[in-house]
DNA sequence: GCCGCTTTTTGCCATATGGCAAAGGATTCC
DNA sequence: GGAATCCTTTGCCATATGGCAAAAAGCGGC
C-alpha cells in the first residue's frame, strides 16, 4: 500500500485526509502463477497497481499463436485506457508469471476517490501519459531492428526480468521464435 | 477549422460559445513538403490538427539511420504528450511529407481555452488515450509478423496513404528496407 | 519535350531467422 | 526421490531478408 501512495505522490500532491481515503479503499490481493487478472472477453473488475510480480498481457493471432504483448512489472499502474468508467471488454489476457502482489481498487470505490479527490484525474492522466509512451517507445525500437539487438536491448532494460520470465514469453515480445533466440543467446553468453 | 470542431464533437459538447472561443483562437496553417512542424531539440511552439496533407514522425539512431516511427494523416490531433504545458524538447522529428494543411493554436491560447472550457481537458485526454492505443496497437502487430504481412496490413490499414508516401519511409515504419520491400511488393502484385 | 534529380526496381550473393522434431535440463508435485 | 511436466537447446535444412551498386522509371521545372 505504502508503495502505491508513493508511487502517486510522485505526480502529484496529496493531503493526509486524501490518503487516507485511498488506504481505506484499497484490497491487497495476491495471484498465483497463471492467475488472470484480467481475461478477454470478461469484463475488467478492478484498477490495479503492481507492487511485487510479473505479469504479461498477451493475446491470440490469426494464426491462434499466443503473442505476448508487453511485461508488468513492479510499480505499474494497470489501467485500461479510459474504458475504467465504462464497461469495456478486454481481447487480451493479464496473467501473473509469477506470484505478484497487488494493491487493487474495484471501479466503484476507483470512482469514488476519482470524485472525492480533485486533482486525482489530472494526476492519473499524468501517468497513464507516461506508461503509453514508454511501451509505445519500447515497442517502435523492437521493429528496426535485428533480433541480437531486440534481446540486447531487453537485457538492459529489464536485467531484473530476464531470468524470471521463461524464454517463450520473451521471444513472443520480441518477435523472434523461441529456437532463434536460444541460439542468439549462445553467441551472446 | 470546420473538421476540427467536428473532430472535438465526437468526445464531448460545446456550446455556440465555447465554439466561438475555439474558432477565434485557431490559426490554419500551412506546411509545404519538407516543412517542419516541430524538430529535435528545439521547443515545440503550438497545439496542431491536421486537416490536410500527410506528416511523418522520424529519428535518428544510433547508425545514424533515419527511422519513421509513424505518419499522421487527415484529422489527427498533434500534441506532444503532458508536455503541451510544460518547456519539452522533442528528440524527433514531425515533417510534411506532401503539402499539408493544419489547424494550430499556440501553446498560450491552448492554456486558455483549457482554462476556460470545463471538461476541455477531458476531452483532450479521451482522445490522446484513444490515439496512443491505435499507435501501439499498430506498432505491437508490427512486431510479429514477417516482412509481406506488415506490408498488406498496412496497405489494408491505410489504403489511400500507400501511394502518396515514398516507399523508403513506409518501409523504415515497417522495419524492412527498401529493397525488400520494393520486391515483397512484386511478389504480391 | 528535355534535363536533372529523386525514387524504385533489380541482380547477385551473404547472412539471419524460421520450422520442425528430438534430446537434454530443470522444476514441480505427490 | 521419482515421475510427469515444463522449459531450453540443438541439428538439419529451407527460406526470407539484407547489403550494395547499377539500371530503370518517374517527376518537376523550365
Amino acid at each position: 500500500m505504502k508503495e502505491f501512495i508513493e508511487f502517486i505522490l510522485q505526480f502529484g500532491n496529496l493531503n493526509e485526509q486524501q490518503i487516507g481515503l485511498i488506504s481505506k479503499k484499497s484490497q491487497v490481493v495476491e495471484l498465483e502463477k497463471g492467475d488472470f487478472f484480467w481475461e478477454a472477453g470478461k469484463s475488467i473488475k478492478h484498477v490495479g497497481f503492481t507492487i511485487k510480480g510479473i505479469l504479461r498481457v498477451y493475446y491470440y493471432n490469426n494464426q491462434s499463436e499466443e503473442i505476448t504483448r508487453y511485461f508488468i512489472d513492479e510499480n505499474l499502474l494497470i489501467l485500461y485506457g479510459p474504458h475504467i468508467e465504462s464497461n469495456y471488454i478486454p481481447s487480451e489476457y493479464l496473467q501473473a508469471i509469477e506470484k505478484s502482489e497487488l494493491v487493487v481498487f474495484s471501479k466503484k470505490d476507483w470512482k469514488e476517490i476519482s470524485d472525492t479527490i480533485i486533482g486525482w484525474d489530472s494526476i492519473i492522466q499524468k501517468i497513464e501519459a507516461k506508461q503509453h509512451r514508454e511501451k509505445l517507445d519500447r515497442r517502435s525500437q523492437l521493429v528496426s531492428q535485428d533480433a541480437s539487438t531486440r534481446y540486447l536491448d531487453f537485457m538492459q532494460k529489464f536485467p531484473n526480468l530476464i531470468n524470471r520470465i521463461p524464454l517463450s514469453y520473451i521471444a513472443s515480445y520480441l518477435g523472434i521464435t523461441q529456437s532463434s533466440l536460444s541460439r542468439i543467446r549462445k553467441n551472446i553468453q
